[in-house]
DNA sequence: CATTGATCATGT
DNA sequence: ACATGATCAATG
């Protein structure tokens, strides 16, 4: 096993080793066997990239690396380097948020400081052969963490209210509150609109595509849009 | 059941 | 084409 790096550098140079490589050429070197796609295996990736740097696997620490402060997520890109899906960061409280903030918020904790892994995922490109790009160590800036703040009270003022019900996805500019469970017969308690104990599907905070985006793309020089 | 890791698959 | 709602596996 791969000791936890001691420092963020450390990290980021383990990190940046891996880019060029494809997924087989590093699960081969941890005598791990690469699935022939994800459907059964949706959070693969990201536990091969964990092994590959020493995170703590099956950790329920709040961040991969808590030593350092930083949280390890990979992201599935396209040729031009876009995201091709939201990123999940953590469930969502649905009872006792009287007098959270996104201060002391388990979320806020969350996205402090990033280590983005892009990973090629598009489905025409074989599992095995989809290479690992460069990594890079992000924190929010101040105007996306007002916006991420704005929007995290705004869902969370639903579930305050007991309105867990009126949500859907399309609340939220960069964050949005959606389905987080084995299948949509999962439940977890809730508050009601008169404030009593109900149980629904449990939610989960995800990242919309378009503000991983532009993390991506300023960091990387890319085009921000096209056509 | 909750948490970790996310992507699938269908509707719009 | 893309986002939403649904789902998969492993582990406390």
């Amino acid at each position: 096993m791969i000791q936890p790096p001691t420092t963020e550098a450390q990290l980021l140079d383990r990190a940046c080793s891996l880019a060029g490589f494809s997924l087989k050429e590093l699960a081969n070197e941890h005598h791990l066997i690469c699935p022939l796609n994800l459907k059964k295996n949706k959070g693969w990736v990201g536990m091969l990239l964990e092994t590959c740097l020493g995170a703590s696997a099956g950790s329920k620490a709040e961040q991969d690396f808590q030593n350092l402060g930083i949280e390890l997520k990979s992201i599935p890109i396209n040729h031009a380097g876009k995201p091709l899906e939201t990123t999940f960061v953590c469930v969502a409280p649905l009872t006792g948020v009287q007098g959270l903030t996104w201060e002391n918020s388990h979320i806020r904790n969350k996205i402090s400081r990033v280590l983005w892994i892009p990973v090629e995922g598009e489905k025409e490109i074989p599992l095995c052969e989809r290479r690992v790009g460069m990594p890079m160590i992000w924190q929010p800036s101040e105007e996306e963490e007002r916006q991420l703040k704005a929007d995290w009270e705004e869902l969370m003022e639903f579930i305050v209210l007991g309105k867990i019900h009126d949500i859907t996805a399309k609340h939220g500019q960069y964050l949005q509150l959606r389905p987080k469970a084995a299948n949509s017969k999962a439940k977890t308690e809730a508050y009601g609109k008169n404030g009593e104990p109900i149980k629904t599907l449990p939610r989960g905070f995800y990242l919309r595509t378009q503000f991983t985006g532009q993390i991506l793309a300023r960091h990387f020089s890319l085009p921000s849009s096209t056509t």
